[in-house]
DNA sequence: CTGAAAGCGCTTACAG
DNA sequence: CTGAAAGCGCTTACAG
């Protein structure tokens, strides 16, 4: 059987809660102790039993994080930042994968958060009212999701839309479409309403598609819509989209670039890696990750402290998928 | 504070060993006791402690899954059919990434084992050696990886890489390529032999370049290396790096499918929506997540039962990226 | 600085 | 079928 508490404290002659002083709290013991115990310890192999630990003293060292579809190539790199941030800290995460399917979400999170510490929810598809309960019942911190009286980590997509759209607009672009992501999604209406603002500045025709699930199927789709329009430039809410739209006007005769011009969002490593290359908002989710992990283990040591709000703000980064408008 | 056995029991009059059984073990217990036992439980909302049962219990309810590299499209399947299962079952699981750190994989899952009841390790990266002791401590399935000793999910390549290496054979091609994947992968050696052979056995000349990380920018650098050499047609370790031929082919000019044939493996979402459509051999990920929580629960719950082996098969998907050979 | 004791919430032989 | 008791392995006031 594995080594406990209790052996080390037979073989050291010692109480178990000396021991336990010596593992857990060095500097409630002597020094010279403390080595004793330590070598004992390490002599035994001793790893502590974390299930016994987490009874008695309230934690699990576990974090949550649910995310809406890990085949979503926007959230690897999150669920990467996690876990890399919490290990660094000492904590391990429990992902949960609602498979974009919304109703899920929320039992999940509950259930979840039986076995942890606390949650990061990123880019959630449940209505702002219920998750504001939830974040009543433990520690939360959302990712791209602002919820009254809550924390989060906010990835402002409105600089990066606006760039994209004043891209559209310099090389010529009088009427321009936008693929709309999911119907419910909050992350969709702030870069519609981006979009939305910038174009009027502009003088810029705006049509709009959609909803559409984050899918490379949705931007095949979605490319023969645009296609029936006037539009000659196009935003599609990520990069999933913008690359079903690439390959189905490829598919159709047309070249990307000129004959239609595409701009995605997330800045993917596909995106680098398309032909053409695509045009894409660079959304900054590793360090949503890492900053999430933060404010959350911040909010597990005090949890009376206020909501807190993190911005991170998106560029646009120009590749070979837009170019100047050209007659159809 | 949370509703605990305790409470119901006061509530019930009863003990809460009773309670207990009320709750876990039904039929230990008078049908009338339990509809009362059950009906204040639900009244008072009593969720049980999960850590506390596992303390006593001496189970976590808990499987980890290691995955080489969660951004890699071929395992978000298996990611995904593990934890649906699992969910089935009343289990949860725990995933490790190791983001294709080698060196990382055997620490990890150490770490975590002493959190779950059992892991399954999808593609496993480290020497055949180490995996079997970690196997001796925990149960263990591995995916994709035979292991003396050891329960494994196989998906033999062999059947899909031999037809891969026909359908070239049937297109003309007299001279192929093969794109090997990383140094130490055992599914790379199993699909490059099977290549290999069926090479031989149809008198095709096999050259082989690599090998290369399972990355689209890989399969860039491959291309070139293939273009400068006699072979008209490729099969790629992965889909990954297929993609990559595919879009350094279009940037250089020549054609998919006629210029040069493209054969990728996983049959990942991508491929079918590439442009053009990527020939791909068809791996069963959702089935080999299935079946290894099948297989790890059975041996988490018989630990003695030998070791299991199931193996799945593979099959090739012609798309479009492969034709008949052309001259160069 | 160290020890004895109680407790975290549940499970499970052992009696009755 | 039910209850009292011990135990899972650790933490943490409380004394000394």
């Amino acid at each position: 059987m594995a080594v406990t508490l209790a052996d080390i404290a037979a073989r050291a002659d010692l109480s178990e809660s000396t021991v336990s002083r010596a593992l857990s709290a060095p500097d409630k013991v002597n020094p010279a102790t403390r080595e004793r115990v330590l070598a004992i310890a390490k002599e035994l192999g001793y790893v502590p039993n974390r299930v016994a630990r987490s009874l008695s003293s309230g934690r699990t060292d576990l974090i949550g994080l649910v995310v809406p579809d890990i085949a979503n190539p926007f959230f690897p790199p999150i669920i990467k930042a996690v876990q890399a941030r919490a290990a660094i800290k000492g904590w391990t995460v429990l992902i949960a994968d609602i498979d974009e399917r919304a109703a899920d979400e929320l039992p999940l999170a509950r259930t979840i958060r039986r076995r942890v510490d606390g949650l990061v929810i990123a880019s959630p598809r449940t209505g702002a009212d219920r998750l504001g309960e939830l974040a009543q019942l433990a520690p939360v911190v959302f990712i791209n999701r602002e919820i009254p009286g809550s924390t989060s980590v906010i990835i402002d997509a409105g600089d990066g839309m606006g760039q994209a759209v004043e891209h559209l607009a310099a090389l010529g672009h009088r009427t321009i479409a936008y693929l709309n992501g999911p119907r419910r999604s909050w992350s969709n209406e702030q870069r519609r309403h981006a979009v939305e603002q910038t174009a009027e500045r502009l003088g810029l025709t705006l049509v709009q598609h959609g909803p559409f699930e984050p899918q490379v199927q949705s931007g095949v789709h979605a490319a023969d819509l645009v296609l029936a329009g006037e539009a000659t430039g196009v935003i599609a809410y990520d990069d999933l989209i913008a690359l079903g739209v690439l390959a189905r006007v490829a598919e159709r005769g047309l070249r990307v670039g000129t004959d239609l011009s595409v701009i995605g969002v997330d800045d993917s490593p596909m995106s680098a890696m398309a032909y053409p290359t695509l045009t894409s908002v660079h959304v900054p989710g590793t360090e949503a990750g890492v900053t999430a992990v933060d404010t959350l283990l911040a909010l597990i040591d005090e949890p009376d402290s206020g909501p807190g709000h993190v911005t991170l703000e998106t560029q646009l980064v120009v590749r070979s998928s837009t170019g100047p408008v050209a007659a159809r």
